[in-house]
DNA sequence: CATAGGATCGCCT
DNA sequence: GGCGATCCTATGT
């Protein structure tokens, strides 16, 4: 590993605490890697949404409801929990809070750290670097994710959060707004759950909403 | 740059 | 049977 990739991971019970707020923007600046049959590749992430649980009306566990795609949202805080969105994209969220609380995050955008070219690779020659894991669905498959991980806990092999030397991120780079594409959620739709580096170029949708 | 429409399928009612 | 925590392309300004 060369030495400008060095970092510290994130264990996964670090995700059991309950605010998922806070854990969310804390997210912001953190590597997100990933392993795929041997080869690495980690994004530092720039966007993400907090899913607050039974009381979230955007949330897939509203009012505690329990299907077979929610059971992974009630393991504890960790756990990777991805499913399928409009049939073809896989959308990676990391559950948080104790386990029965089925809150989550969903990492919608990042900067490509390592194993940038195993990522172009998997979303085309085409794809400028900014717009390489811009968005939720593009994030998943430049890393490699899929639903085959969901309910694996986020630790190696397959993921892992991590630490590295990059500068502390300060509440004035950091900019919030409601989350995108959850109209059907009522007046909890304006909840300003999504936090982003502002004015990064990787972010998708609005940059520069809120403070 | 803004908006529109199609792709595509597992999950839920 | 309807509809998504989306993305890409096409078209118009």
């Amino acid at each position: 590993m060369p030495l400008e990739h060095t970092y510290t991971p994130v264990p996964p019970h670090f995700f059991e605490q309950e605010d998922t707020l806070w854990l969310a923007r804390w997210l912001l600046g953190k590597l997100l890697i990933t392993r795929q049959e041997g080869l690495l590749t980690a994004v530092r992430i720039t966007e993400t949404e907090a899913y607050l649980g039974a009381t979230d009306r955007a949330c897939h566990a509203y009012g505690y409801r329990h299907t077979a795609r929610t059971r992974t949202m009630y393991l504890p805080g960790g756990h990777a929990y991805v499913y399928l969105c409009y049939g073809m994209h896989h959308l990676f969220n990391i559950v948080t809070h104790r386990a029965g609380e089925p809150h989550a995050i969903l990492l919608r955008a990042g900067e490509p750290a390592i194993g940038t070219a195993l990522m172009q690779q998997r979303r085309g020659p085409q794809v400028p670097l900014h717009k390489l894991a811009s968005g939720p669905g593009s994030l998943s498959k430049a890393l490699g994710i899929h639903t085959g991980l969901n309910a694996l806990p986020l630790a190696a092999p397959h993921f892992e959060i991590a630490e590295d030397a990059a500068p502390y991120l300060p509440d004035t780079a950091i900019g919030s707004s409601p989350r995108i594409g959850v109209s059907y959620a009522g007046t909890d739709a304006l909840l300003p759950y999504r936090f982003f580096v502002k004015n990064h170029p990787t972010v998708s949708g609005p940059k520069t909403w809120g403070t």
